[in-house]
RNA sequence: GCCGGAGUGGCGGAAUUGGCAGACGCGGCGGAUUCAAAAUCCGCUUCUGGAAACAGAGUGGGGGUUCGAGUCCCCCCUCCGGCACCA
């Protein structure tokens, strides 16, 4: 292979050597090597059944988050994952991976379509663009992608499947009795056959249920239809409701200002997501996706992920899975008018994780668009406040969502209806108010003030009544021993909960202690740790993933603040006990321990809490729970339900830079689907962008007219008359659309009858993405949204595995430093001058202001400009800061004056193995055994870090080996033998890429060093025949010996007895222990 | 309020399994080289006391477990990210 000819580097001051590494030097080398990687295609790798492909490699398929191409160009965040993956995809290259490293454009989006309505400018025009620039810039940092897969999401040939992806759910159903998506086809089959029936609400009815999981509807339920029962419109009605992709009437978030509607993950604090505008809630026939339905699978499939625990977190919170029942609350229309009620819902059904708390439940709320409010105005009862309920429902409407987030007081109207309680029998209030939200569980709650602070607030404004049912978990036995001393009644109280033998330990404390109440908290810790078992809160009932949280599981919880123990704590500080004699009279008082002012919502022992029915007094809640339930299942009254929080996707968005839907819409307002070989449904070319001014939302391709007004042959409808007139759908796809499978086109960009081809898939997606890192911002939106995709594809068989993103990794945030006023107020950088040692002043007033870190933005003048970097110091250099910053996940301030000691030691390793005046290769004739050995380690210490993302201790290892191998004899002509450097270039190459080929170049190996192999190493080597071992007196180090490495304890224990200087430390003193850790250290233990 | 993180020199950070706290870099100080500067090279650089040897303190604070704790347990504080009237 020919090795590019390098000309000196033209001289920039007189006196630098020729062959110095510098800046000039880098620029260089780098494009040089830049284009010589592109020329030969270094990275393009090869698909199985490819000429090249070599099957006999494992695979590494590392994905970065491909990026929006904006107008502004790349900002430093960016380099910062890409560098990252590029490290690792270079050492699985030359581990003998084959790596699938590829990159693309995540296109449509919004900036593109307001700067087309600012200026006319076509979106596409101005993408290609900023594609071309964002291309040139990742190029220059020499990233092994293989170009040859790379495309954007605006292209036809890509969205052509996303619009197939969005046929293949359109086609699809969620059966809930095989739990996974099935063709519509087999729906169909179900019902023709019987297996399947009709419900009453439209859900599907399974002649399995009731021997099947909770939830499905069984053939004998009231109301259910057999399907030739129903006539061909209610037959349509039905099969297109159960799609996974369905045009839903929903009550969405629409923003004014960007001109469409938002799914709720994109709206924030009643603002969008992007832009930060408000959001109105308004009606809208809309296309969503049934991701409801995978709510469960979406949760557990967390469970075996790597991903970051608070991602995972965050998915889970989002999905928000609560355990608990389904309550019936029948109205009690008794004596009224069955004429005048007919419009009435016989019954509340109510959503609550507390079942075990019903007998406490005084009142019910509905939420102010709640059927039942709109009967309560329409036919009052003879107790309505109509005129108010009127005004409050009004009034809750217009509010807007910030509004309602900034109202703190309760309020509310009663409706004039009363309830019957299910477990006590009695009447109850039903009201109305804003702290029951529609969109959550049935929109009606039952209220028990006692233990819900929220309902507590309520209770007290309007003055209702508050029952408490459960007594404070942790304060029972301890009431109970206060009551009951005899064995037998300890026995009674049971110990499932693990407190007994602490509230023993306690007693035995405050009964041979003096009392000081600042000092509970550190008995305690004493306490529990002096019991010397591990301490268990009862198991968590909070929603999550599924199991228990161990300390073992990823989810397991740092913090146990607001857990029942610190519940406790908090009690027994406020009951301030003065004596043991106190403390056995007062606990033994159940009312004391409840504080006021408060509801008490955590667990307990349920109290008042019986029926001739059931029994609950004196059972832990999580018993009562599952008593209640039993109970509300035999009574008929209710049922156990799993509740999520949530919601379907809304898909919808009212713009023009987005993949159209492949729908047409018949005269009577029927959907079809656009058949798959007709796609795809291109964007229509269009010169005005404005978005439509109306008060109810349209989208903005209602303006291409003669697109949308088609026939279903020229639109490509199967099953319709050719010439029947069809209306296009208007909206378009929001931008998650495309990045939801982006991965998978990867695998085989190019295919035009798949996706992907089967065997690149499965050959790539193979116990999914390897490893896959963006940023944490994606946590839920893009990261749920592509596993939902996934996991339907998947039930589907399109794609073969369950998960798309097997590790997950987020980089942290590159932020920059700005300053502070006393105000606290920020400062631009460029307003700032230093004032000596670490101070700064504002220039202006001459005011002194502290350096702070805040993240990079226009108004602070601080962002970093990636182009000026590489000028200044080269890709190379660049590449070396950002990855030995700090550690990748992060976040960590840019610091100019930092770059400058990567540019030294790059320096300092290029001088290492180039002669600067010559430029010719340096070596030594024979190695030195330290510098060898250190090499060992180095090689070793660099793999490992590399595999664990440890980039910026990897980058310390070799300055470490540079550093001590400049120090070495020079006598042999240089430092590293040709062997030692070229092993050494190649551990750096991965880094420094550029910098890499041009140092193997010279030292004569035949590039790339890209594909060389990752030198081995010899774990003999690591290891030194004597090691320096710390003698320490009582845990104080007092001295350090010289002992030989594989010395035992008794050895180590002879040697650090007889030094010197440790028989003089021990003199008078009694030796009482000695432990000694062979290669270690020895401590003695003595007085 | 809830969930997830973090807190170590002047600064960025290291310490992978409970075993020498501060690797490595920046900055600073001193020196070599130079007419001079830059660059480069060498030495020192946690704090306090001390000329030094050395002693004491020290990983946000308080307690505990252990021969030994930045690391494990309990309580508290601060900061960052996310969620939030979710029944």
């Amino acid at each position: 292979m020919s090795e590019p000819s390098t000309s000196p580097s033209p001289s920039s001051g007189s006196a630098a050597p020729p062959h110095r590494y510098s800046a000039s030097l880098a620029n260089e080398i780098e494009p040089k090597w830049q284009a010589w990687w592109a020329e030969r295609e270094t990275f393009r790798q090869p698909n199985p059944g490819e000429p090249g492909f070599d099957a006999s490699k494992p695979k590494f398929y590392c994905l970065d988050m491909f990026p929006y191409p904006s107008g502004a160009g790349l900002h430093v965040g960016h380099p910062e994952g890409y560098t990252a993956t590029d490290i690792l995809c270079r050492y699985k290259l030359m581990n003998g991976f084959n790596v699938l490293h590829p990159m693309g454009w995540d296109a449509f989006g919004l900036p593109a379509e307001q700067y087309a309505i600012q200026t006319g400018v076509h979106p596409a025009e101005t993408t290609r663009s900023a594609i071309d620039n964002f291309r040139r810039q990742l190029q220059r940092f020499g990233f092994c992608y293989d170009w040859s897969r790379e495309y954007a999401t605006i292209d036809e040939d890509y969205y052509r499947w996303t619009q197939w992806i969005f046929l293949k759910l359109y086609d699809a159903w969620f059966d809930a009795g095989a739990k996974k998506a099935r063709p519509i086809a087999a729906l169909i089959e179900g019902l023709e056959s019987g297996d399947l029936r009709v419900g009453a609400e439209g859900e599907v009815a399974y002649a399995a249920a009731g021997a099947g999981g909770i939830g499905l509807l069984a053939h004998d339920a009231p109301g259910v239809r057999r399907w030739h029962e129903l006539n061909a419109r209610e037959r349509r009605a039905f099969i297109d409701d159960q799609r996974l992709a369905y045009l839903g009437e929903q009550t969405v978030n629409w923003c004014p200002k960007l001109g469409t509607a938002l799914a709720n993950e994109e709206v924030i604090d009643g603002r969008s997501e992007r832009g930060g505008h408000p959001v109105v809630r308004t009606p809208l026939r809309q296309w969503m996706f049934r991701i409801t339905a995978y709510a469960e699978r979406l949760l557990e499939g967390l469970g075996d992920l790597d991903w970051p625990n608070s991602t995972k977190a965050m998915q889970a919170e989002w999905i928000g899975r609560s355990e608990g029942a389904e309550i019936e609350f029948v109205l009690d229309v008794e004596g009224a008018d069955p004429a005048i009620d007919a419009d009435v819902p016989p019954m509340l059904r109510v959503f609550t994780t507390r079942p075990d708390t019903v007998f406490g439940a005084t009142y019910m709320v509905v939420a102010p668009e709640h059927p039942l409010v709109s009967a309560a105005l329409a036919k009052p009862r003879p107790e309505t406040p109509v005129d108010d309920l009127r005004a409050y429902t009004d009034a809750a409407r217009a509010r807007s969502d910030i509004e309602r987030q900034e109202a703190k007081d309760k309020t509310g109207v009663f409706t004039g209806f009363y309830a019957i309680n299910p477990a006590t029998g009695e009447r109850i209030p039903v009201w109305t108010s804003d702290y029951v939200l529609m969109g959550y569980g049935s929109g009606a709650i039952m209220a028990v003030p006692a233990h819900d602070q929220r309902d507590f607030e309520f209770a007290q404004a309007f003055g209702l009544a508050i029952r408490q049912v459960v007594y404070p978990s942790p304060l029972y036995p301890m009431w109970w021993v206060g009551n009951h001393t005899t064995p037998e009644e300890l026995e009674g109280v049971g110990d499932e909960e693990g407190w007994l033998g602490v509230v023993a330990d306690f007693m035995g404390y405050v009964t041979t202690n003096e009392f000081d109440p600042s000092l509970y908290h550190e008995s305690f810790g004493t306490i529990i740790n002096r019991r010397r078992r591990p301490y268990s809160d009862p198991p968590p009932e909070r929603e999550g993933l599924a199991g228990p949280r161990t300390a073992d599981t990823p989810m397991a919880s740092g913090s146990r603040r607001g857990s029942v123990r610190s519940t406790w704590v908090e009690a027994i500080q406020e009951m301030k006990f003065t004596s043991a004699e106190d403390f056995c009279a007062r606990m033994a008082d159940p009312i004391r321990v409840v504080r006021q002012g408060e509801a008490y919502a955590e667990p307990g022992r349920a109290i008042n809490s019986s029926n001739d029915a059931v029994d609950l007094n004196g059972l832990p809640t999580k018993l009562a729970k599952a008593r209640a339930i039993h109970w509300l299942e035999h009574s008929g009254a209710g049922r156990r339900r799993i509740n999520y929080r949530l919601r379907d996707w809304l898909f919808s968005r009212q713009r023009y830079w987005g993949e159209p839907f492949p729908i047409v819409f018949d005269e009577h307002g029927d959907h079809h689907a656009v058949d798959a070989s007709k796609l795809p449904v291109a964007l229509p070319p269009m010169d005005d962008y404005q978005p439509i001014e109306s008060d109810t939302p349209t989208p903005l391709l209602g303006k291409a007219t003669d697109w949308v007004r088609t026939t279903a042959g020229e639109a490509g409808v199967a099953g319709l008359d050719p010439d029947a007139p069809v209306t296009r759908e208007t909206n378009t796809m929001p931008g998650w659309a495309g990045s939801c499978w982006y991965y998978l086109r990867y695998c085989d960009p190019k295919n035009t009858e798949r996706l992907a081809g089967e065997d690149a898939e499965r050959y790539w997606m193979d116990g999914g993405v390897d490893l896959y890192i963006g940023g944490a911002e994606h946590a839920v939106l893009h990261l749920l949204y592509a596993r939902f995709w996934h996991q339907a594809l998947h039930d589907l068989g399109a794609v073969t595995t369950p998960e798309p993103f097997t590790k997950l990794f987020h980089q942290g945030m590159i932020t920059g430093f700005a300053y502070q006023r006393p105000d606290k107020s920020l400062v631009p950088i460029d307003e700032v001058d230093e004032s000596g040692d670490d101070a700064f002043v504002e220039r202006a007033t001459g005011e002194a202001v502290t350096q702070v870190v805040a993240k990079m933005s226009k108004s602070l003048k601080n962002v970093i400009n990636p182009d000026d970097v590489i000028a200044e110091h080269g890709a190379d250099v660049f590449r070396l800061y950002e990855m030995y910053m700090g550690p990748l996940e992060a976040s960590k301030p840019w610091n100019t004056r930092d770059i400058v000691g990567l540019s030294r030691f790059m320096a300092r390793a290029w001088r290492l193995c180039v002669d600067e005046q010559t430029g010719e290769a340096v070596v030594a004739e024979t190695a030195d055994d330290g510098i060898e050995r250190l090499l060992h380690k180095t090689i070793a210490k660099v793999g490992e870090d590399i595999e664990r993302l440890s980039f910026n201790t990897a980058i310390a290892a070799m300055i470490e080996f540079v550093n001590a191998a400049s120090k070495a004899d020079t006598a042999s002509g240089g430092r590293l033998t040709r062997d030692q450097a070229d092993r050494f270039v190649r551990i750096l190459a991965p880094f420094a890429p550029h910098a890499g080929e041009e140092l193997w170049a010279k030292l004569d190996g035949p590039p790339p060093v890209s594909l060389a192999g990752w030198p081995e190493h010899d774990p003999a080597m690591l290891k030194a025949d004597e090691v320096e071992v710390p003698v320490q007196i009582m845990g104080k180090v007092r001295a350090r010996l010289m002992m030989p490495a594989d010395a035992d304890a008794k050895a180590m224990e002879a040697l650090a007895m007889g030094d010197e200087r440790v028989v003089e430390l021990l003199a008078g003193k009694t030796v009482r222990k000695v432990v000694a850790v062979p290669g270690r250290m020895v401590n003695i233990v003595a007085n």
